[in-house]
DNA sequence: CAAAATTTGTTTACAAAGAAACAATCTCCC
DNA sequence: GGGAGATTGTTTCTTTGTAAACAAATTTTG
């Protein structure tokens, strides 16, 4: 009757189960973890490889558009760019209309290197949803782009 | 033809919005902005709530399961714990049986104040899906606990 | 036009979470 | 029974990300 849980499956999580935000942070958690067991530390980290990414399709970008859109913080911006200057892959310059600003361009050094990554990243991303079908996987994503109000 | 971005919603995202991991961070960081806004400081932060709901509903259970279901590292639940047990919420004991492992109940307080949280942590829950449809939310979570392996 | 308010990026201090090394205990197998 | 190896939890160190205060530039508004 009073059985101890000896495994993770038997844990009771009730109304969990349906919780949106605690099925989002599982998934999200399973899909990070997979990711470095399949691609290891070979490339670039999966924040790394979407912020240059975005650069990439949208060359001069502002930082803080560019954090806006990935809902990265300012303060957190800075080191990210920091630390993408200091590897020489992103480049950054003050345009005239507004001296507050700064706009960041890849180098081409970054644009090879992004074009590479994006073959194993987009790879990996597709053979992240092997447990759903193929209709399943793309219902989940237009449900999830709709959800953060993308399209 | 060079017009520079100026809002987040002309960010070229291409191949990037229908990738899963993408999708799913922004979803997550979402539904944790929203919470703040909604639930503001007033009470348990979602992540206390989940470790203490998970116990309620399974008194005894040990930290290492605990953590495996949760998606919690050992290292991490350690702290969890014994903040809690700061808190006076938490109890541990250390079973006859196997004397590494310790096992976690909820102090009498601790299942009030839980009981009481659940209210406010499910209407937001709840609420949480409000630019889709019923049945829209409901695939979605669907989907994830397919996901994830739950159910 | 000038003062007030806002935006943009940076810095500093801190919180959340993981990795690796460790000690204690338990399990397995001879 | 007794070692080899695995589990469990803890500690220490590092990474990742946020919050708050700030400086400089820009926009708003009286």
């Amino acid at each position: 009757m009073d059985m101890p849980i000896r495994t993770a499956d038997e844990v009771e999580l009730d109304r969990l189960n349906s919780a949106l935000g605690f099925l989002m942070r599982l998934a999200q958690l399973k899909i990070y973890e997979r990711f470095f067991e399949e691609v290891g530390e070979h490339n670039l980290k999966p924040g790394e490889f979407s912020v240059l990414w975005v650069i990439l399709h949208n060359p001069g970008i502002r930082q803080s558009v560019l954090g806006q859109r990935l809902m990265i913080k300012r303060a957190h911006m800075t080191k990210l760019i920091r630390a993408l200057e200091d590897q020489n892959l992103v480049s950054r310059k003050v345009p005239d209309g507004d001296r507050r600003a700064v706009e960041i361009t890849l180098t081409p050094e970054a644009v090879t290197r992004v074009e590479q990554a994006s073959q194993w990243f987009f790879t990996y991303e597709d053979s992240v949803g092997a447990n759903l079908t193929g209709d399943e996987r793309q219902q989940l994503t237009a449900l999830l782009r709709k959800f953060v109000g993308l399209g």
